[in-house]
DNA sequence: AGAGATTCAGAGC
DNA sequence: ATCGCTCTGAATCTCT
C-alpha cells in the first residue's frame, strides 16, 4: 500500500529538490542496453557518498546486462517493503488475551496500548515499569506445560543465533496460549506486518522485547542487527544520535507507536505518519546548538520527535525572545563570499590564520581556552599521580571504611574573570561586570564574574549576546601565565598540609580534598572544625592570590561539589545535616555527569518541556529499575542514588596497574577552529603539521600507542559555508575513522601517512572539513617497549627506576622515537611506501570507500561511465591517455590501504634496531660517509623488502667479498640508499622543527621549579645520564631529540647555577672515556656491537661539541 | 554473556 | 574576526 507511493513520492520530491534526497533518484529504466546518457546523469545526480554506495551496490547483480535494473531494485529494496499487503480477515481482538498475567514477555500490553492511545499516557506514573526491559521476577510465573517451550529470558538470549526457529516457536506457542485462553478453539492472529523486516535500535517504549513478540505474532520478520543493510523494512528507535540518522536515512524509521498502534487497530498503519526522520528535514536547521559553551561537542543535532518539522522551522522563526536562538540563526545566514579570493593569490594570502598556515596550530593552541584547560588538567594529574608513585603511598588512603567521610571542594570564582581583573586595579571584580573573551561579536565569553551574571551573562555566551544582556561588560583578555602562577600557589598551598588523606586535582582552578581521618576523632565539634579549616583555606588562597575561592564540604563528593555551588561566589558551606531537603530543590542537571541529554531524557518521560527544570524531588518518584531503564544501567543506578544523596566516588588516585601508570588512556589533538582547505594538498601538509603535534606530546608523555583515529567535521547540509563565528566549524555532522597501526609507535611519519590514508578512506570533500581530531589509544610506555626490546643485550635496563623518576627532570628522560619490528610476516605495501616519496595522494581530491573489485568486474561500458564520473570528480587520477586504467592492480595502488585491513606498517623509525645490528652495519659500511648514521628501514619497504632479508641469507664472510657488492647491485641498492637517505634528511629537518617546538613547551614546565617541591640532584640527573649514554651507545649515540631535550635542561639548569651544567658535560664526558676504555680492551676485534659503540662515542662526543658545550659557552674546557 | 569497536555526553573557564 | 580542547566512562552496536 503506502510503500509504493511512498517511493514515488520521492521520486518526485527529489526531482523538484534534487538535493534534499538523492537516495530516490530514479536510474534509467531501461533494461537491456545501456543508455549512456541516461546512465551518466544519473551517476551525475548522485552525490559522492551515493555514487560509491551505488558502484558498491553493483555487486549484487551477477547478470550485468541488467545492472541498471537491479541498481533500481536494490534501492527499492531498502527503502521498501516489496509484500506488505495485509490479510483484511477478521480475527481476534487483541486486548482479549493479551494481557494475561502469564505471558513471559508479561508486558502489561493492556495499559500499553491504551495508555499508549490516550492522552491519559501523559500522566502516568512515573514508576510504571510494563515497557521496562528488566521485568521484575513475579512476572515470569508459569503457565504449565507450555512453559516447556522455555521462558523468555532463555528465548531471548539465545535469539541471536537461533533467532529464526525460536521466533516460530514462541508463534507456536503463542497460539497455544491464545487457543487456552480461548477455551481451547482456534485462533487465526492477523498477519499485519507480514513482509515486514524489523531492526530496533536503541530504548524503544515498549521495550524491545515487546517489540519483538508482537512483530513475530503478527507475521513480521525481526532482526537483532543491521549487518546486512538492506535487509530490514523498517526500523524502530524512539531517539536517534546524528550518526544513526544520516546511516538510516535510507530505511523507513518509525516510532515504536506505530508498533502499538498497528497492533491496537489491527492493521498496518501508514509508517509515515510515525516518522522520525522526516523527509525534509535533511539538510535543514536542527535546534540545539546555542545553550552550551562546548556547542560543537556530541550530538548537535536531536531528531524533535515531537514536534513536527514545520513546528520546527517556526519556533526557529518565531522564537526572538531567546536570545540563544537568535545567535542560532546567526550561524545560518551565508555571509557574502568574497568569492575567489580563496582560490587565487596562493603566494601572498598568508595573512589569514587558518589551518594553511604553517604556524596556525601553535598560534591556535596558544590563544585556545580550552587547550588550557586540557593540558593543565592532565598536567595535574600526571604530577598527582607521580607524587603518589614516588612517595609510595599506595593510592593515598590512610582512611579506614568506618566512620564519615568529609570531603572539601574547593574551587576559584569565576577564575578567568578574577585573575584577569587582578591585572587591572582600577577594575572592581565585585562592582563592575566583567568578562574574559577574545573580545570579538561572535567570541565566547570564558568566564564572567558574578556582577555580570546578574545580567543574565553566561560563560559560553557570546559577546553579542553578552553585550546585548549587559552592555556595560567590560571585557578583559586571557591571560594564561597569571591562571597558571595563581594555580600553582593554590596546589602547593594545599601540599603543604600533611594533614589530608587525599588531594584530588579537578581542575586549574579546583581541587577535591579528602580529610576525613582529620576529622575522624572529634565528631562532636565536627562542624565547628570544618567551618573553621573553610575558613583559613579562604583566606589563605586570598592571602597568595588576591582571588577568592570557595569552598564545599559534605560527606562525599557529590554533596562537597553542591554545597560548592551553593557556596558560591567567595562563601563557604557545610552541608552536613537535612540532606534531604537539601537536594530536594535541587536540579537534576546540577548533579555531577548531569547534562542536558539525561535532563531531555527525563523531560521526555515525565512529559515535561524539555528545557524546563527537573528537581531531584520529582527523581524520587522513580523507581530503580525505571530510571535504569531509561538512561542505562550504571546512569540510572547513579542517579538513583544521587537523588538520595549516596554517592561513592572515590578521590583515589590509581596506581595499582601498569596502565593506571601510565596516567591516561589516550593522547589526542583536536582541531575545530580554523580548518578551511581547497586542495587536497593542503590538507595532507596539516595532517603531517597535527600528527607532528601527536608526536611531541608523546615524546614528553613517553607513550607510544597502536590504534588511531581520525575525527573530521564536516559541514552539514544546509549549514552556511561561513559559520557566524569567524573561522568557526559551525554546524557539523562527524565522521569517524580508525585504524590498528599493528604495534605501538609514536612515529609522526607513519602517524601522519596513517591519516592521509584515513582521510581518504572517508566521504569528506576537503572543502566541507571544519574539523578534524586525531587521537591515538591502546597506549604503552616506552620505557617497557624499549626494555622489553633490550632484554638479549648486554646492557639490560631496569625501567623501575626511570618509572619514578617525579617531577621536572622525569620528562627529560632520555626517550628514544620507539623502534619497533614488526615479527609477523606481513604483506609487502609497495603502495604505502611510496607515500611519503611519488606523492601520488595528491592526485585525489576526495575519496571513497569505492570497492574497486566491483569496479573491475563491471561491463566496459558500465564501468567506463562510472570512471568518467569518478574521473571528473577528480575522485581518481584522470586516466593516463594510453590505456584504459580500469585494471585491479592498478586501481589498489592507488588505494594502498584498501588491500588488506590488516596492517600495514613496521614501525621502525630513526634508528636502527638492536635486534640485528649485523645487517645495517654491513649495508652501512658501505656508505661512503660511514661516521653519519644512516636511518635505514624506516619505512616498511626498505625494510620488509630487501634489507630485512639480506643478512640472513648471506654469511658474514660472504659479505666481504666482491660478489656480495654484485649482489647488493642487483637489489640496485644505490638508487636505494639515495631514497633512503634523501628520506633522512627530510625527516631528520622535521624531526628538529618538532623537538624545537617541543623544547619550548618543555620550558615553560621547567620554569616552574618550585611547582610541587620537586628538586632532582645532581646525582640523580648523573644516574639518569649513565643510563642513557650506555643505552644509546649501542644505537650508534644519542638521539637527536634527547640531545636537543638535555640540552634545553641544561639551558635552565645553567641559568641558575652554571657550575651544575658543566659538572654534568663533564660527568658525560668521564662516562664516555670510560666507555671507550672499556672498548680498547674488548678481545673482540671487529664485532658489530664494538663498531656501533666507537660510532655511538663519536657521535657522543660531536653532539657535546655542537650541543652541549655551547650552552655554558664559558671557557670551559673538559 | 562477553569482547571489542564505535559513539555519545559531560567536565573545566 | 577568533583561537569551538581533551579526556573519560558509559551506552550502544556487532558479532560470537
Ligand atoms: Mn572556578
Ligand atoms: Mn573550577
Amino acid at each position: 500500500m503506502e510503500s509504493t507511493d511512498e517511493s514515488e513520492d520521492n521520486l518526485r520530491e527529489s526531482r523538484q529538490s534534487p538535493e534534499v534526497d538523492q537516495d530516490f533518484v530514479a536510474p534509467p529504466q531501461r533494461v537491456s542496453q545501456i543508455d549512456s546518457v541516461t546512465y551518466s546523469s544519473f551517476l551525475r545526480s548522485l552525490d559522492d557518498e551515493h555514487l560509491i554506495e551505488h558502484i558498491n551496490s553493483c555487486s549484487q547483480s551477477k547478470d550485468h546486462s541488467q545492472i541498471t535494473a537491479s541498481i533500481h531494485d536494490s534501492k527499492l529494496i531498502a527503502s521498501s517493503p516489496r509484500t506488505n499487503r495485509v490479510e483484511r480477515q477478521l480475527s481476534l481482538d487483541e486486548h482479549n488475551f493479551s494481557s494475561v498475567s502469564t505471558d513471559p514477555f508479561d508486558d502489561d500490553l493492556d495499559s500499553q496500548l491504551l495508555g499508549a492511545s490516550t492522552p491519559t499516557r501523559a500522566t502516568a506514573n512515573p514508576n510504571d515499569d510494563s515497557a521496562d526491559a528488566y521485568p521484575d521476577d513475579e512476572q515470569n510465573n508459569t503457565v504449565g506445560e507450555i512453559h516447556a517451550f522455555g521462558d523468555y529470558a532463555t528465548y531471548f538470549r539465545t535469539k541471536h543465533l537461533k533467532q529464526q526457529k525460536e521466533d516460530e516457536e514462541y508463534i507456536k506457542w503463542d497460539l497455544k496460549r491464545r487457543a487456552q485462553l480461548n477455551g481451547g478453539r482456534a485462533v487465526a492472529v492477523k498477519p499485519i506486518f507480514e513482509g515486514c523486516i524489523v531492526y530496533v535500535n536503541g530504548h524503544t517504549n515498549p521495550s524491545i522485547n515487546e517489540i519483538h513478540r508482537l512483530i513475530i505474532v503478527h507475521s513480521g520478520k525481526f532482526i537483532s542487527y543491521l549487518s546486512n543493510k538492506g535487509a530490514a523494512t523498517h526500523i524502530i528507535c524512539d531517539r536517534l544520535t546524528p550518526k544513526k540518522k544520516v546511516e538510516y536515512r535510507n530505511y523507513k524509521v518509525v516510532r515504536a507507536q506505530w508498533v502499538v498502534d498497528c497492533v491496537a487497530s489491527n492493521e498496518l498503519l501508514d509508517w509515515t505518519q510515525y516518522r522520525l526522520i522526516s523527509e525534509i528535514e535533511y539538510g535543514q536547521k536542527r535546534l540545539q546548538f546555542g545553550d552550551s559553551p562546548t556547542r560543537h561537542s556530541g550530538s548537535d543535532s536531536v531528531t524533535p520527535s515531537n514536534e513536527s518539522d514545520s513546528e520546527l522551522a517556526n519556533s526557529m522563526a518565531d522564537n526572538n525572545e531567546d536570545p540563544l536562538l537568535e545567535e542560532l540563526e546567526d550561524d545560518f545566514i551565508e555571509p557574502i563570499e568574497p568569492s575567489g579570493s580563496n582560490d587565487v593569490g596562493s603566494k601572498g594570502e598568508k595573512k589569514i590564520m587558518d589551518a594553511k598556515h604553517p604556524e596556525f596550530l601553535k598560534h591556535f593552541f596558544a590563544n585556545s581556552r580550552l587547550h588550557h584547560l586540557s593540558m593543565w588538567k592532565a598536567d595535574l594529574k600526571l604530577r598527582f599521580l607521580r607524587r603518589i608513585v614516588k612517595e609510595n603511598k599506595s593510592g593515598e588512603t590512610k582512611r579506614t571504611s568506618q566512620g564519615i567521610r568529609v570531603i572539601f571542594h574547593v574551587d576559584f570564582d569565576c577564575f578567568f574573570a578574577t585573575a584577569s581583573c587582578l591585572n587591572r586595579p582600577e577594575l572592581d571584580i565585585n562592582k563592575d561586570p566583567i568578562a574574559v573573551t577574545h573580545g570579538g561579536k561572535s567570541s565566547d565569553v570564558a568566564s564572567c564574574n558574578y556582577v555580570a551574571r546578574n545580567f543574565g551573562v553566561k560563560n559560553g555566551m557570546w559577546v553579542s549576546q553578552a553585550k546585548k544582556l549587559c552592555p556595560n561588560l567590560i571585557m578583559l583578555d586571557y591571560d594564561y601565565k597569571r591562571y597558571e602562577s595563581y594555580s600553582s600557589e593554590f596546589y602547593n598551598y594545599f601540599l603543604s598540609y600533611d594533614i589530608f588523606d587525599s588531594i584530588f586535582p579537578v581542575s586549574i582552578d579546583e581541587v577535591l580534598i579528602d580529610a576525613s581521618s582529620h576529622f575522624a576523632q572529634n565528631e562532636e565539634n565536627l562542624v565547628d572544625m570544618v567551618n573553621a579549616l573553610s575558613t583559613r583555606i579562604r583566606d589563605d588562597i586570598f592571602k597568595f592570590t588576591k582571588c577568592s575561592v570557595s569552598v564545599g564540604v559534605s560527606r562525599n563528593v557529590m554533596l562537597a561539589k553542591l554545597a560548592l555551588r551553593k557556596a558560591k561566589p567567595n562563601g563557604q558551606f557545610f552541608l552536613y545535616e537535612g540532606v534531604d531537603e537539601f537536594l530536594d530543590s535541587i536540579s537534576v542537571k546540577s548533579l555531577p555527569g548531569i547534562g542536558r541529554s539525561i535532563q531531555e531524557r527525563l523531560a521526555d518521560v515525565l512529559n515535561q518541556p524539555k528545557t524546563m527544570d527537573i528537581y531531584i524531588r520529582d527523581l524520587k518518584a522513580f523507581s530503580k529499575t525505571k530510571l535504569i531503564s531509561i538512561l542505562g544501567d550504571k546512569t540510572g543506578v547513579k542517579l538513583y542514588e544521587y537523588a538520595r544523596g549516596i554517592d561513592d566516588t572515590s578521590l583515589v588516585i590509581d596506581t595499582s596497574n601498569p596502565e593506571a601508570l601510565l596516567g591516561r588512556k589516550s593522547v589526542s589533538v583536536d582541531v575545530n577552529f580554523g580548518i578551511r582547505f581547497d586542495t587536497v594538498s593542503e590538507l595532507d601538509d596539516f595532517l603531517i603539521r597535527i600528527a607532528k603535534e601527536l608526536y611531541s606530546r608523546l615524546i614528553s608523555l613517553g607513550v607510544c600507542g597502536s590504534n588511531l583515529t581520525l575525527k573530521l567535521a564536516k559541514r552539514a547540509p544546509g549549514a552556511a559555508v561561513n559559520p557566524a563565528k569567524y573561522l568557526g566549524m559551525g554546524y557539523c555532522d562527524f565522521v569517524n575513522k580508525s585504524s590498528h597501526l599493528g604495534v605501538p609507535t609514536n612515529d609522526w611519519g607513519i602517524i601522519g601517512s596513517e591519516l592521509k590514508a584515513l582521510y581518504r578512506m572517508v566521504n569528506v570533500p576537503v572543502k566541507e572539513l571544519r574539523g578534524i581530531s586525531i587521537s591515538l589509544t591502546k597506549l604503552r610506555d616506552v620505557e617497557n617497549l624499549k626494555s622489553s626490546k633490550q632484554m638479549k643485550l648486554p646492557f639490560k635496563k631496569t625501567k623501575e627506576l626511570v618509572r619514578t623518576e617525579f617531577g621536572a627532570f622525569s620528562k627529560l628522560k632520555p626517550i628514544d622515537s620507539i623502534q619497533i619490528e614488526s615479527g609477523s610476516k606481513r604483506k609487502s605495501n609497495i603502495a604505502e611506501g611510496n607515500v611519503n616519496i611519488s606523492g601520488y595522494h595528491d592526485y585525489f581530491n576526495k575519496e571513497s570507500e569505492i570497492d574497486w573489485e566491483v569496479l573491475d568486474a563491471l561491463p566496459w561500458d558500465l564501468r567506463r561511465e562510472i570512471q568518467k564520473e569518478l574521473e571528473r570528480r577528480g575522485m581518481i587520477p584522470v586516466s593516463p591517455s594510453k590505456a584504459p586504467p580500469g585494471t585491479k592492480a592498478y586501481l589498489q595502488q592507488l588505494i594502498p590501504t584498501q588491500i588488506g585491513s590488516t596492517p600495514k606498517y613496521v614501525r621502525v623509525f630513526e634508528k636502527p634496531q638492536l635486534k640485528s645490528p649485523r645487517k645495517r652495519q654491513k649495508l652501512h659500511s658501505k656508505s661512503p660517509s660511514p661516521n653519519k648514521q644512516v636511518m635505514v628501514g624506516e619505512s616498511q619497504f626498505y625494510d620488509c623488502s630487501v634489507i630485512n632479508e639480506l643478512p640472513l641469507n648471506i654469511k658474514a664472510e660472504v659479505l666481504k667479498d666482491m660478489k656480495y657488492r654484485k649482489k647488493v647491485k642487483e637489489f640496485d641498492m644505490t638508487a636505494l640508499k639515495d631514497k633512503v637517505s634523501m628520506k633522512y634528511e627530510k625527516s631528520k629537518a622535521m624531526v628538529d622543527e618538532v623537538s624545537s617546538e617541543w623544547i619550548s613547551q618543555q620550558r615553560t614546565i621547567l620554569q616552574r621549579p618550585k611547582f610541587l617541591n620537586e628538586k632532582v640532584s645532581v646525582h640523580q640527573v648523573k644516574l639518569q645520564l649513565d643510563k642513557w649514554i650506555q643505552s644509546s651507545l649501542i644505537q650508534k649515540g644519542p638521539h637527536v631529540d634527547d640531545v636537543h631535550v638535555f640540552a634545553s635542561y641544561l639551558k635552565d639548569l645553567s641559568k641558575q647555577n652554571v657550575n651544575s651544567s658543566m659538572i654534568l658535560i663533564n660527568h658525560i664526558w668521564k662516562v664516555l672515556k670510560y666507555h671507550e676504555s672499556i672498548l680498547a680492551m674488548s678481545v673482540l676485534v671487529e664485532s658489530d656491537e664494538v663498531m656501533y659503540m666507537k660510532e655511538g662515542i663519536a657521535e657522543w662526543k660531536s653532539s657535546i661539541d655542537v650541543h652541549l658545550l655551547p650552552i655554558v659557552d664559558s671557557d670551559f674546557d673538559i
